[in-house]
DNA sequence: GACCCTATTGACAACGTTGTCATTCAATGA
DNA sequence: TCATTGAATGACAACGTTGTCAATAGGGTC
C-alpha cells in the first residue's frame, strides 16, 4: 500500500479511501491509483485490518470426528455457501471427539479472534459445549446444547419419518414393516415418532409386530442385525409390501436380502431409506427413495443464525428433511 | 497483554517474553505474571503476531467440488492431523470448480498472508493452476500439474491395481473379470496398467475378454452399464471365478446383479473392489474386500511437503493405496 | 474583498505484538 | 574501591491498516 502510494504521489490514506470505496475521491485520482493497485497486484493485509476494526471475517468451524458419516462434510458447504459474497471464509479444525484438544482449539480460535463458531456433530444428537470462555457467538450444527441454552439447527427428523410413512400410505400401502437404528440415538425415536403419527394422521393403525430393531449393542460398537430383520419380515407368510428404513445403509442391506430371496424391488416389495447418502441411493438398483438429510442447509442457516442471532432465544431451530423420489416404491392400486 | 502487565507491574514486554518462553526472566517474576495470564485468560492475538513477524501459521486449502466423492475430505483430516502440535490451522475455501471463484480465493488467501495453499481435488486427475500470483508455496493434493511443475501428492493407482490382482492371483484365481470405470479417467488407465503388470509377473496371460467397461459417455454425464457388464460376466457358460470391479461402487452393483443370479458370494465368485469407502465396503455383505484410497495420508503427505519443499524438484509423489482384506474373496485350492 | 462552503487530500494515532537496544542493579574480580 | 560483567527489565519502533481531524484550494455569496 505503501509503494502504491509512493508510486501514485498520493498518500497512504487516500490510497485506503480507493481500495474502500471510501468517501469522495477525485475521480481522476481514483483512476491513477487504481492502475498501479492492479499492476502492483496489491491485496489488503486482513491481519492488519483486522487489528485496526477489531472485526474479523473469519468464522471458526470445529467439528468432531466428521469422518464417519462422510456426507456431513455438506454443513461445510452449505456454511461455505452462506459466506460467498460477505467475503468470509471458514477456519477448521476437527476435535476428534478429544476433550482436551477441544479445548485447544477454543484457544485457536479466540488467538485468531473469529467472528463466531460453528460447533458440527457428524451425527444428530446432544452437547456439552461447556464454558469455552469464548466472547463470540456459537451455533450448534447437527446438535443442540443439553439445556438448550445455546442455538441448535438440527434436522427435523421427526417430519422425516413421518415424510416415509406418509409417503407409502398415500401409495397405497398398508402393510408396513420398519426397521430402526440404533436405540439410543435421537434419529430413532423422532423418526419413529413422525412415522406413528403419520399413521395416526392416515387413520391406519400401527402395527407394531412389523418394527424391528436393526442394530443392537451399544454405540459405537454396536452390532447390525439388519439382515436377520430383513429375512424376518420378508418371510412371514403375509408379507408386508412395504418396508420404511432406519436409513440407507439399512436399505442396502435389505435390498440384498431381497435379491437372494428373489423378491424384486419394487415389484414385490417398496423400500423407502433415510439419509440420501447419493453413493448409496444412487448406485443401488433401482435407485432408492428417501428422505434426505439437509446437511447443507443445516450449515448454511448456522452460519445465517451466526449473523443474525442477538439472543433471540436459544431454541432449537429444525430444517427439514425434503423426501427425494426414485425408484424403489410402487403405488398399490 | 497490556492489562496483565498493569496488573502484575511489569512492562508489557516483559509478559511477551513469559508468553514466548523468551530468554531469561526472573523466576518469580514469571511465577506472578502467569497469575495474571491464567486469571485474565490471556490469547495472544494472531494477528498481530502475524503482521509483526510477517509469518503465518495458517494454511490455504482450496478444493473443488468436494460432494462429489463423499471421503476425499479424509484428506483434510489427514492436513489437519499433519498440522497437529505446530499449532497451525487450515483456512478453507471451496472453488466449486469455478474459474472464477478460484480466482477470487487466491486473492483471499494472499489477503489472509497463508503460509502456503493445499489444492485438494476430488479425484485423481490433472490441474492447471496456472500463475495465481501467490508467492508461498503450492502443493496439490489428489492431482498433479499439467506440466508437472509443482509438487503433486496422488495416489498410487497402478500399484492398487496391481494388488488387486496379485491378490486374486496369489489365491489361485485364473478366470478373472475386469469392470473398468469410465474411460477417460487416469484411475481406469492407470488400473489397468497395473493389473495387466501383476498378471505378467504372475506369468499369466491376460484375458481382455474379460475386461468390459462399466461406464460409458462423458464426466460427469456418464451412463453406468455396470450391470450389463456384471451380467454378461455371470452368464459366461465359462463363468469367471472372480471379478476387479473399478471401484467400490461398482462391486455394489456386482452383488446386487450376483444375488439376483443366484451366484453367491465368495463360494461362487470373488469381488475386490477400489476407494474403500467403508459406507459401501463394511456395509455389503459379505464385506467388501478392497484397496483403499489413502487419502488421509494424502493430506498430511501434502502438509508435510509443504513444510519441507524448498524446490527440491517438481515431481509427483506417490502414495501407496493398501489392500483392505475382508469377506468377499475366496481362496481356490 | 471578506466570508463561507464543499470537495479533496494528508498527518497522525492506534490496534497488539515482538525485535533492538538501552538501562538498571547487584555481584564479581582486581 | 572501582571497573567489569551479566542478569533482568523496560522504552521504543515498526508491522499495515483505517478513523479522526485538520489543512488546502477552488468557487460562490454578500
Amino acid at each position: 500500500m505503501r509503494e502504491v502510494a509512493k508510486r501514485a504521489g498520493v498518500s497512504i490514506k487516500t490510497v485506503s479511501r480507493i481500495v474502500n470505496d471510501d468517501a469522495a475521491v477525485n475521480a481522476k485520482t481514483r483512476a491513477a491509483v487504481q492502475k498501479h493497485l492492479t499492476h502492483l497486484n496489491y491485496v489488503p493485509n486482513q491481519a492488519a485490518r483486522q487489528m485496526r476494526s477489531g472485526e474479523s471475517s473469519v468464522i471458526g468451524l470445529m467439528t468432531d470426528v466428521i469422518t464417519t458419516t462422510p456426507y456431513s462434510v455438506d454443513i461445510v458447504r452449505g456454511a461455505q455457501s452462506a459466506l460467498q459474497g460477505s467475503h468470509g471464509t471458514l477456519l477448521i479444525a476437527s476435535s476428534e471427539g478429544d476433550p482436551e484438544r477441544e479445548q485447544e482449539l477454543w484457544r485457536m480460535f479466540r488467538a485468531h479472534r473469529v467472528a463466531g463458531v460453528i460447533y458440527a456433530a457428524m451425527f444428530h444428537r446432544s452437547h456439552d459445549v461447556g464454558q469455552p470462555a469464548f466472547g463470540e457467538s456459537i451455533v450448534l450444527a447437527n446438535c443442540y446444547d443439553v439445556n438448550d441454552h445455546r442455538i441448535g439447527i438440527v434436522p427435523d427428523d421427526e417430519q422425516g419419518g413421518y415424510e416415509q410413512a406418509r409417503y407409502l400410505l398415500s401409495r397405497g400401502h398398508r402393510r408396513i414393516g420398519f426397521i430402526t437404528l440404533l436405540e439410543a440415538l435421537d434419529a430413532t425415536y423422532l423418526r419413529r415418532s413422525g412415522i406413528r403419527r403419520a399413521f395416526k394422521d392416515a387413520g391406519v393403525s400401527y402395527n407394531s409386530d412389523l418394527e424391528l430393531p436393526g442394530y443392537v449393542g451399544k454405540w459405537p460398537t454396536e452390532t447390525s442385525i439388519v439382515r436377520d430383520a430383513a429375512f424376518k419380515l420378508l418371510k412371514y407368510a403375509d408379507r408386508p409390501t412395504a418396508i420404511i428404513c432406519g436409513n440407507d445403509a439399512v436399505a442396502m442391506q435389505v435390498y440384498s436380502v431381497a435379491a437372494e430371496l428373489g423378491v424384486s424391488i419394487p415389484q414385490d416389495l417398496s423400500l423407502i431409506g433415510f439419509d440420501d447418502l447419493r453413493l448409496i441411493s444412487e448406485t443401488l438398483y433401482p435407485k432408492l427413495t428417501t428422505v434426505a438429510l439437509p446437511y447443507f442447509d443445516i450449515g448454511k442457516c448456522a452460519v445465517e443464525m451466526m449473523k443474525t442471532e442477538r439472543k433471540t432465544g436459544h431454541q432449537r431451530t429444525l430444517v427439514a428433511c425434503p423426501l427425494v423420489e426414485r425408484n424403489s416404491c410402487r403405488a398399490l392400486m
